[in-house]
DNA sequence: ATTAATTAGCTAACGGTGTTCACTTTAATG
DNA sequence: CATTAAAGTGAACACCGTTAGCTAATTAAT
């Protein structure tokens, strides 16, 4: 009964994929209720209707099934911001950047526990790895949840890439840029190094690359502060990271 | 043989005391090793050489005893923290809040994995916590770590204090404060109580606790990041720390 | 259409975990 | 010295992730 013919997907194709989308909805569904700690092989078997073993059909082990999980919650996460990204013209930059910040952090808030595993995922072994590649191996295989997460920051990455092109096109001298404190040549140049990674494109001023990590250290500890519980504001929490973006634009040199 | 005429320890009490320090020493040096989700309570009853079961007379259960654990590390961080602060002068409050960050800093990347498990302690069950207490519970019994948490933030939470105390004290006007951005009424006010909590002595006006709350966030960012390995830089870490530093100081109207 | 190969699923087991309960040994107290 | 309270034991319970070997079903090839 060989229904491939045509080379559409065949029938157990099309149940491996259900099924695979029912662990992780299952899965998916412990961590929301008990946290990425709670989350257990055995009631995942249990929910499908399958046995414990049966599952590794499907994900070679409990470890690896978290990741892919990590990383369908990145590409959540990136295809949110990109959507409202783009909701906002091609040229303006400043609100593409805004965007990017405003829904990550509302993602964040609004899938916490998925958040907790997607953060404490390169965490968990960062102490063994060196920016995400285990030492002395191929750059090619660096763990895909860092990957993910560097597609997420090239997101904002990029724009800063495209803003400073529109800006050095536009205008002579410096159009409002962002003040920088001076710095030694080795911290200089290892930025632009490490920067690489995420802001891709044009290659950016120092500057601007100094005040977009500020900027990003500061979107991270607000997320995570937030995410975490421990932000000193709870009512008004909009209306505060409104003005730390406010305050973060004014060290960029801008106004609005 | 009862050696407690004077009042002093029991010889039962001592052995106690010992028996808890090897227990906590068993699960530090396991948590250096494997990480936080590594710590067996089996393991730890194998290494002191004593039943499982024997370590429920000296702790509730594993989490008590991470529980404990965390508070421990939090008195360290404390007490290093406090150290460094009292080795400026009184008068000094800006060295002083510098040197808490510094050794905020130090301690959570020589101690990664014993920062790891403090920051998940109160993350790990933030989702079904308001501030740190269980909704409806009494203020009195708030989890202790969050507790140490607190008391290790009003450290320099009391240097602002005591910073405006003498700035108050001594200058007309303003001399040099932070800028601040307009706010509504209700993210002041919301932002006043909340930092009530971490903000101690005399009552400090609006615009240094805003300043203050944002470099908090800036501070807990930068840590987080470099403890994760998420920093946009590895070699030149102290000169980007100072760096950092010196625009949150001058965010807060100073030049030094 | 029949056979061969691949895949999904099962059962059973291994070694590990936190935790509890009844029992014994040990140390401190009156 | 007898009594009482604490420390420690051993066995069990209910979980956990993971592996190996087997059976049934689907796909692919002849």
């Amino acid at each position: 009964m060989t229904s491939n013919t045509a080379g559409g997907p065949t029938r157990r194709e099309r149940m491996r994929a259900e099924t695979i989308a029912e662990i992780k909805a299952s899965a998916r569904s412990q961590l929301q209720e008990h946290g990425p700690s709670g989350i257990s092989l055995r009631a995942i078997a249990r929910d499908v209707g399958v046995t414990p073993a049966a599952l590794y059909r499907y994900f070679d082990s409990l470890d690896a099934l978290l990741i892919q999980l990590c990383c369908d919650f990145y590409d959540e996460l990136i295809a949110a911001t990109r959507e409202a990204m783009d909701a906002a013209p091609p040229g303006a930059h400043l609100d593409r950047m805004k965007a990017w910040v405003w829904v990550f952090r509302g993602w964040a808030v609004g899938h916490r526990r998925e958040f907790e595993l997607m953060i404490s995922y390169p965490e968990g072994n960062s102490a063994m790895t060196i920016d995400g590649r285990r030492a002395g191996q191929a750059a090619e295989d660096i763990d895909p949840v860092t990957q993910k997460s560097l597609e997420h920051s090239r997101l904002c990455g990029h724009e800063l890439a495209a803003f400073w092109k529109q800006t050095e096109r536009e205008g002579g001298g410096d159009p409002g840029g962002p003040a920088m404190p001076e710095v030694s040549d080795e911290l200089a140049s290892e930025l632009l190094d490490q920067c690489a990674v995420f802001i891709v494109g044009e290659p950016v001023p120092l500057p601007w690359i100094f005040s977009f990590t500020s900027a990003w250290v500061r979107v991270f500890g607000l997320v995570v502060m937030e995410t975490f519980g421990s932000l000193p504001v709870r009512e008004n929490v909009d209306e505060y990271y409104k003005t730390q973006i406010m305050m973060m634009l004014r060290d960029f040199g801008f106004d609005a």
